[in-house]
DNA sequence: GTCTATACTAGGATAGAC
DNA sequence: GTCTATCCTAGTATAGAC
């Protein structure tokens, strides 16, 4: 009897792929590295994934989806209030980058791999890029800021320096300062003006 | 005649090794590359460096060299002025971060690459990020800060959130609102407080 | 003696045939 | 799942120009 294809095979791959991609960048992990961990031929893989740039889209498609599940738990822990939901954003960010092994945001370090020529990867990520910034853009206009874009930039930069700083100096460097940064800037910047 | 060694040759090398890390990673430049592009033989570049990763240890402490010369010359800019030093310091950093073709803070970067299992270059990358905060630190209690640490950790995350923000979105990005922010922060943080 | 250039080893990469 | 082809890597050794 000829056995039936594994759906879950793709999943299985990604899930290896990933964790590697992860802990070592992408340059650094060879296909059959991935093959040996898994412990499939090579055929399956290459089914699923005719080149080492597909694996690397998949890879980075998923980042991108578990980015969006992060950040959408954040929004519905408090959905009544826009303005806890800015610092909630900023919290989960901190919390994913003080994980023990974390190596920097995989967008944006698969991005630093392969934004030259063209790449087929570049354009996911750099869609990711503009996904953050207008979330935070809606966000902040939900919260009634006054110079919307002022907001979103400073939560963007709190965002990305505790994620790099993170990569560097773990719970010793700044991140750890990122919170209550962001909840100063929130409350700055959502503030009621006093009239007159 | 005998030819005389050429005293340029490290450095020479060097030039080229950084520019194409620089451009595309480290593990994705290989020594075949850097000798094409330089046009010397192989026994120049073994004589001057052993193995690649004597190269890329020798490229990141050039890295850190350059990093210690842009915030030497942002600190003589205002001598007197430690306020207006944290805010130079951002300043050079965002303007780094913006020129054409940046990928990214090349210490963040190799740190990312080469992280694992004490790999000879990580040192030289933690040394870096020490020496940013202590320099950051230094500033700050120069400036008169109420909390140094509050405000070290927040002008770092700007100029980490600056610069890997202007890897992915350049000048579209929240990365030309870094030394505004600055600003306000170093305000904020070295004010006065009103007596009683 | 210093340099360029090339040949070579050994291993790992992607890719694909069977 | 194995086996092969081709290429690229780090690194060494050798040949020959200046």
């Amino acid at each position: 009897m000829a056995r039936q294809p594994d759906p879950t095979a793709r999943q299985r791959i990604l899930d290896t792929a990933a964790r590697l991609f992860d802990a070592y960048g992408v340059h650094a992990v060879g296909l059959q590295q991935i093959i040996d961990e898994l412990g499939c031929g090579k055929n399956l893989l290459y089914r699923e994934f005719a080149t080492k740039d597909d694996l690397v889209t998949a890879y980075l498609t998923r980042c991108r989806a578990d980015w969006d599940a992060m950040t959408a738990d954040a929004l519905a822990s408090c959905p009544h209030d826009p303005a806890g939901q800015l610092v909630a954003l900023v919290r989960v960010s901190v919390e994913r980058a003080l994980e023990p092994g974390f190596r920097g945001c995989p967008v944006h370090n698969a991005y630093a791999e392969f934004h030259q020529h063209g790449h087929p990867v570049a354009p996911v990520a750099t869609a990711h890029f503009r996904t953050v910034r207008q979330l935070l853009l809606a966000t902040a206009r939900r919260a009634g800021a006054a110079d919307l874009r002022r907001l979103a930039d400073r939560l963007e930069l709190i965002i990305d320096g505790a994620t790099a700083n993170a990569a560097a100096l773990g719970d010793e460097g700044a991140a750890r300062a990122a919170v209550d940064f962001a909840e100063d800037v929130v409350r700055a910047e959502t503030e009621q003006r006093h009239p007159g």
